[in-house]
DNA sequence: AATTAGCGTTAGTGTGACTAACGATAGGAG
DNA sequence: CTCCTATCGTTAGTCACACTAACGCTAATT
């Protein structure tokens, strides 16, 4: 008979899951805080920088932050002047949103915060292992999502 | 020059990371629900049948559940008559969780429900692989937390 | 006997994921 | 050209989990 329920919790592949994310999640939030940022005004940030102005819905397409919730994001960077939002006189439903020169700035330094969390939390891996890491992860999310 | 904040976000490893665990979450979560379950109430099952009865204070540190959280789970738990609570005679600061005959087949049912659903989020690893990524998330979780 | 420490509990915060519904605008079908 | 449908931004919720602060009770320490 085997241990049901006992040994089981500490080797769960999806708890061990959740509870890395939940490590290091904390400590980019942290750490982002004490830029005045969060993970959804990165991810804004680095996709402007990819795509150049782009609308909302295009926002929220890439960076998988829901367009609700990005309403928020959009006016926080807003305030901030890491971005601009102005109605698209090509389209009058959109809102074309640009970064500015703060925005890149902001970009630059999230980048290396970052970098150095990074650094840390995968500190107890090797270099290749940390890129089996990233190769496994890669793998789970290239498949559909259901 | 690097590619600064363009295609970073894509292989920014806290972030695949978070991505993962959110996918996982989001389908153990689903999955448990039809059980009437969540994440916390296996914990706290899984735990009560590795130790036998406890206070909530050690199933507090077993399953990092927040002791102030932990009130309402077992509440929930004891509604379902899967636990039972009662003043520890031996220290009356303390409650004693005991599992009950339906707590024990709970969690039976939601070690299958688990099971599938790894089953199904890792289906894009092989079990080698499967096992690689058990090991790797180990190791950071075994570092001693910040 | 007085202080300190542990325990359960209440209340509240923040982040992120996710849904429902609505007004405005654009595009396509008849 | 008009009706229908789809898209876009927005508001207002819900839910799960992580985490803090403070309080009253009880046990252990000194």
């Amino acid at each position: 008979m085997e241990n049901i329920g006992a040994e089981r919790l500490r080797t769960l592949r999806t708890r061990l899951l959740s509870m890395a994310a939940t490590r290091s999640d904390r400590r980019v939030t942290e750490e982002l805080a004490r830029a005045d940022a969060r993970k959804w005004h990165y991810a804004v940030l680095a996709t402007l920088a990819e795509l150049g102005p782009a609308s909302q819905a295009q926002l929220s397409e890439r960076t998988g932050i829901y367009r609700s919730d990005l309403v928020a994001v959009i006016t926080e960077l807003t305030e901030r002047d890491q971005v601009t939002r102005a109605p698209d006189p090509a389209d009058r439903r959109r809102n074309l949103i640009e970064l500015t020169a703060a925005g890149r700035r902001q970009l630059r330094r999230l980048d290396q915060i970052l970098a150095a969390v990074d650094d840390e939390i995968f500190a107890p891996l090797s270099a290749e292992q940390r890129e089996q890491l990233s190769a496994l992860l890669t793998l789970m999310l290239d498949a559909p999502a259901p």
